[in-house]
RNA sequence: GGCCCUAUCGUCUAACGGUUAGGACAGCGCCUUCUCAAGGCGUAAAUCCGGGUUCGAUUCCCGGUAGGGUCACCA
C-alpha cells in the first residue's frame, strides 16, 4: 500500500464505561496505521447518549489512551455538534430521504415522534480491507430510527455525519459493527458522503470464545496500566492480538509495529485474550530495563530503596508485573527483603528430609563458626558459598544449606542461602542463625 | 430464528498451489540445583468434514458442520 497524505481515521469510542480493551485495540490499530500512511488519528467521543455517558468515564478514556501513547491529532465530541446533525436532518428531511414518524407509546421515555430514515429497500455491496465483499440486503432494516429529535441524534446519522465532515478517509473497527455498515451507507447516500474505505477488525474473546466483556473480569485498559504492566508491553502484545508481520520476532516497539504495520494481514477469525502470553511479553520487557530505571521502580513500588545489585536482580527476575515487587519485599507492611519470620512452631519445615534436629542444629552451629572469620565487608555470596561448600558437600547440601536457607528468609522458597547472607549482611544474618539454635 | 462473519497445535500465529505444515506462549521431560526463580537443551501438539478445480491443495470454488457477531427511541 503506497502512503496516501489523505488518511484520515478515527477511534469514536463511547463514554459508558472504562475504556475497553477491545477498543483499545482498535484504538491501537487505527494509530498503527495513520502512522503508516503520514495520516490524521482523531478520537471522537461518542457521547449522544446522554443518559449513560459520563465525564469520568470520558475521562478514563483519555487516560487509557495517553498511557498507550496513542497521541491523537484532532478531538471532538458529539455531544458539542448537535447544531451540524441537526442541520443534515432537517436538510434529510426536506429531501424526503427522512421523515417525522408519529409512534406509538409502549414503554416510559419514548417520545410520541422521532425521526425516520426512508429506507430505499435495496441491496448494499461494500468492500472491507479484511474481509473482501459483502452484501446486505436492507429492506429487512425497514425504516430505521435515525434521531429522537432534530436536537437528539442517534449513533448512525452522528455517525456518518461526523466522518462525512472529517473526511475520514479509513474505518477501521470491530467486527461488530459489519451489521451496523448497511443503514450506514445507505445514510451517506442520503446525505452525498464519498463512501471511506472499510476494515473490520476481529474481536477479542474470552476463553469461552465469546466476545470480551465485562463479566471476564479485568476488560478495562487502566487495569492492566494500575496492576504494573509495562505500556510496551502491552501495546506489543495488543497489536499481535489479530494481526503478525513476516518474521518471527515478536517484540517490537509502538514506533516499529507501526512501520510494519499492514492492515491486509490482519486475522479475520476472533482471538482470545490470553493473559499468559501478556505477562510473557511483560517479562520480555523488564529485562530490557536499565538498572537505575528498575531501582527506581522499586522504590515507587515499595518505598524501598535498593541499590545492591544483586538484589534488584533477584527481584527482577522474580516478577511479572510491576505489582509483584511489593508484595515480594513487603509482608503487613514491614520490609523484608525475601526475609519473614521463620515458623518455629512447624520445625519440620526447617529440617531437611531425613536429618534429624540434633543434626540440624549441630550444622548451624558450625556454620555460624564458620562466618564469624568473616569481616561484613567480606559478606559477598561468592565468598559465602566458597566457605560453605565443602562443608555443606560433606554433610549433604540439603541438610545443611536447606535449614540455613530457611532460617534467613523464612519461606520454602527462595533466592540461595549465599544471595540471602549478602543481602542481610553479616549481623542480621548472624542474629537469625544463633536465634534459630535456641528454637530448634 | 433471520441476516452477516469466521474456521492451521490448548492459545497467538506463519504459509499467499508444491514445506518433513514453521515460530511463540502455555504444558511436559532433562540439565543446573538445598528450594523457588532465571537460564540451557529437548518433547508432545494443528490444517473441522465432504465434494469439486488441478499433475498437485492448509491455500481456489461449492455444500455441510461448528463457533461468533448482530437484529434499540445504546453505541
Amino acid at each position: 500500500m503506497k502512503t496516501n497524505t489523505d488518511v484520515r481515521v478515527r477511534i469514536a469510542p463511547s463514554p459508558t464505561g472504562n475504556l475497553h480493551i477491545g477498543t483499545a485495540r482498535a484504538g491501537l490499530f487505527n494509530y498503527l496505521f495513520a502512522k503508516k500512511h503520514g495520516g490524521t488519528f482523531i478520537i471522537r467521543v461518542e457521547d449522544t447518549d446522554k443518559a449513560r455517558s459520563t465525564k469520568e468515564f470520558e475521562q478514563n478514556m483519555i487516560d487509557s489512551f495517553t498511557w498507550l501513547g496513542l497521541t491523537w491529532d484532532e478531538f471532538y465530541r458529539q455531544s458539542e455538534r448537535t447544531e451540524v446533525y441537526k442541520a443534515y436532518l432537517q436538510k434529510m428531511i426536506a429531501d424526503g430521504f427522512a421523515y417525522e414518524s408519529q409512534e406509538e407509546v409502549k414503554e416510559e421515555g419514548q417520545r410520541a415522534s422521532v425521526i425516520r430514515f426512508k429506507n430505499p429497500n435495496k441491496v448494499v455491496t461494500f468492500t472491507d480491507m479484511i474481509r473482501g465483499d459483502i452484501s446486505f440486503d436492507t429492506t429487512e432494516l425497514g425504516d430505521f430510527v435515525i434521531a429522537k429529535s432534530l436536537e437528539e441524534p442517534l449513533y448512525h446519522l452522528a455517525v456518518v455525519v461526523d466522518d462525512h465532515e472529517m473526511r475520514i478517509s479509513h474505518i477501521i473497527r470491530g467486527e461488530d459493527h459489519i451489521s451496523n455498515t448497511p443503514r450506514q451507507i445507505l445514510i451517506q447516500e442520503a446525505i452525498g458522503a464519498a463512501l471511506p474505505l472499510y476494515a473490520h477488525i476481529p474481536l477479542i474473546l474470552s476463553k469461552d470464545r465469546k466476545k470480551l466483556s465485562k463479566r471476564d473480569g479485568a476488560t478495562a485498559l487502566t487495569d492492566y496500566r494500575d496492576k504494573g504492566y509495562i505500556v510496551g508491553a502491552f501495546t506489543n502484545f495488543l497489536a499481535f492480538l489479530g494481526w503478525h508481520p513476516e518474521g518471527d520476532n515478536e517484540i517490537y516497539s509502538i514506533e516499529e509495529l507501526a512501520n510494519l504495520f499492514d492492515i491486509s494481514r490482519v486475522q479475520k477469525g476472533g482471538a482470545i485474550f490470553d493473559t499468559d502470553k501478556l505477562d510473557w511479553f511483560n517479562k520480555e520487557y523488564i529485562k530490557l530495563i536499565s538498572e537505575e530505571e528498575f531501582a527506581q521502580i522499586v522504590e515507587e513500588q515499595s518505598g524501598i530503596l535498593i541499590t545492591d545489585k544483586t538484589f534488584l536482580t533477584l527481584i527482577r527476575e522474580r516478577i511479572t508485573v510491576f505489582g509483584d515487587i511489593a508484595t515480594l519485599l513487603t509482608k503487613d507492611g514491614e520490609f523484608g527483603p525475601f526475609l519473614f519470620d521463620v515458623e518455629y512452631s512447624d520445625i519440620s519445615k526447617i529440617i531437611w528430609k531425613d536429618s534429624t534436629s540434633a543434626q540440624t542444629k549441630e550444622y548451624i552451629i558450625h556454620v555460624i563458626s564458620l562466618l564469624e572469620s568473616f569481616d561484613d565487608s567480606q559478606f559477598t555470596a561468592e565468598n559465602l558459598k566458597n566457605a560453605l561448600w565443602d562443608y555443606a558437600t560433606e554433610k549433604g547440601r540439603g541438610s545443611v544449606l536447606w535449614p540455613i536457607r530457611y532460617i534467613l528468609s523464612g519461606q520454602d522458597r527462595s533466592p540461595d542461602p549465599f544471595t540471602l547472607m549478602e543481602i542481610l549482611r553479616k549481623e542480621k544474618s548472624l542474629v537469625r542463625l544463633q536465634d534459630a539454635i535456641e528454637k530448634i
